[in-house]
DNA sequence: CTGAAAGCGCTTACAG
DNA sequence: CTGAAAGCGCTTACAG
């Protein structure tokens, strides 16, 4: 099926030339005659060699790797968010010559990471989450090597690449505000994340817009709630208080209190409104729902590792780049007739 | 922060030993003098030296690095058995010294496992999803590299990994079986999956064992149901004909199935039972859950990935091992008290 | 346009 | 116990 492991010298004996022209005739670099370097990409061809990418990154001092890192600890609510980001990565890394190696943190142990960075097995890492107080981003901070991260950080010094979620948030809330909701909660996760953080701007901006509490405006803001039984609590207190719409920021989350909203047979549809971020399969036949945002992942992802491979090959990029996200309203009560309706996206 | 790309040579030329030395100190291999070793040791240490993995796997002919497959379209009922494998699979790998090279591929573009593969880049391959007809699997079956696949295949070639799925689904039927139910249905997912095929015999298999139709038993099985639609339709039908309880294949199935029962205001509690495979969060307080199935997916990964670390140790290995499960049964009718109970396991 | 040679960082017979 | 040398498969100044 394929020739038993050949090699540059094989093919240079073979054709009676040099590795050198061999070399050359692959690669493109340095002058070599037309009829030469058709011989060998003939013979290459017609014998499936293929070099071997290792030995090439030896003599070039590169791996053609570049690190993912993926965070361990289970969250379902991000999981489409991961999968989507990987394939984003692996297709430009593919595209482009480069393989990617998979490497799984979690908050006290990031010894995958470091064993892929000390044993020089890649050229450069991708972070797909990043913490306020990141111990990836730490770790390769001290390091020479080239890292990007997706999501955004504290850490000016990092390149990073995140969807706008402020905006998008203040967005979103914009729009319920303008609805005419006037007690409105937002309910998020740990707030560690910087996301967390982000979109908790966009909702106070979003607020601060509107007029604030002196135009009457009442905000609730819920962080840390990390299952379903906390989400439970927090709704149970939020319709008690009389909130008119809650904002979710993750579809988990969303889902946790959409149950609880009807668990509590507490809400007739238009009741309580209910918002989030994303727009997963999760969230299907939820008529409740009035709206969410919607991000290209996959996109975030390319971007991401399109952005490491420039600066791999000693190109400047800018320290932060935003990616447009849509918010997506759907009918304001009752059962959504239709799809949902698209709208406006930023940047 | 580190010494700038240390190599064996400066430890060497340092220790006025030969490059030979330093090696053997370090790799344990070959003789050497315990003070010698020592001195070398100490010297490593010291300068925070470690070896190029690149290097070193150059010259011996080995990548230090393990293909794993992953599906790059998605299905979120499977989002989560992924990930906990590629834990297991990364684990498993990093303690052993290797690393995981990631590729995922689509039905119709296995491009990133091949460019792999061909560029030299990976020792060995895990296959993370099998479909009856699989094109990773015939890729790799031409090669001379050497793969296990994780789930069950028709191919007695290749080696595998699987939870014992038909034993599970038998064992989880005939409970149910015995509790009284005569008609009882099983819904299912993709058929070009072999893993659906062995939850299908293990459901005909209880079946018999309880003495078939002759003993009164009415069965109905509905396979390739992708979304929620389709779960619709199908438990509508079911309803009409009078189904007693209806076994889920997965949990995303299963979410489904117990929403269309709940759109159809026709299931008071106890009237319809469901049942699933997998015991994922996302059926999280379903009172109406009277049954389920858990598997140690992590377990699974980290196997199928010491399997593959011995097959290249060119240890023998069994063609094909099954893991175990848990039949988890609830209180029956209404709102479990307590938790699940677990009950035993298999193998 | 082409080649001989040194080099990437490590390993491993083969001698001593 | 230790080292000189060849080799892993490729690239790349340096000469010609």
């Amino acid at each position: 099926m394929e020739e038993k492991n050949l090699t540059i010298g094989d093919i240079a004996q073979a054709l009676q030339v040099s590795k050198t022209t061999v070399s050359r005739a692959m690669s493109g670099k340095g002058r070599i005659g037309e009829e030469t370097r058709r011989r060998v990409l003939e013979y290459v061809e017609a014998h499936h060699y293929s070099p071997n990418v290792i030995a090439q990154g030896l003599a070039q001092n590169k791996t053609f790797n570049i690190g993912m890192v993926l965070p361990g600890d289970y969250n379902i609510a991000e999981l489409s968010f991961f999968q989507k980001c990987m394939l984003g990565i692996s297709r430009a890394a593919s595209q482009a010559g480069y393989d990617v190696l998979l490497t799984m943190v979690t908050e006290d142990d990031i010894s995958q990471l470091e064993r892929a960075v000390t044993n020089h097995k890649v050229d450069g890492v991708i972070l797909t989450r990043t913490l306020v107080e990141d111990a990836p981003m730490r770790y390769l901070g001290g390091k020479e090597l080239p890292f990007v991260a997706i999501g955004s950080t504290d850490d000016s010094e990092a390149v990073q690449v995140d969807n706008d979620h402020r905006s998008a948030c203040r967005e979103l809330t914009g729009r319920l505000l303008e609805r005419g909701v006037h007690r409105i909660a937002l309910i998020g996760g740990d707030e560690r994340f910087v996301v967390t953080n982000s979109r908790l701007l966009g909702f106070r901006d979003a607020l601060e817009a509107q007029g604030g509490e002196d135009a009457g405006l009442r905000a609730d803001v819920t962080l840390n709630v990390g299952n379903a039984e906390e989400a439970e609590r927090a709704v149970e207190r939020l319709v008690r208080e009389g909130t008119e719409c809650i904002v979710c920021m993750d579809d988990f989350l969303c889902e946790c209190v959409l149950n609880a909203l009807r668990t509590d047979r507490v809400n007739t549809p238009g009741q309580i409104r209910v918002a989030s971020f994303y727009d997963s399969a999760v969230l299907e036949n939820r008529p409740t729902l009035v709206a969410s945002i919607r991000f290209d992942v996959e996109t975030l992802g390319k971007k991401a590792c399109e952005l490491l491979l420039r600066i791999l090959n000693s190109e400047a990029v800018e320290r932060r780049t935003l990616l447009g996200y849509e918010v997506c309203m759907r009918e304001s009560a009752g059962r959504a007739e239709g799809r949902a309706i698209p709208e406006s996206g930023a940047r």
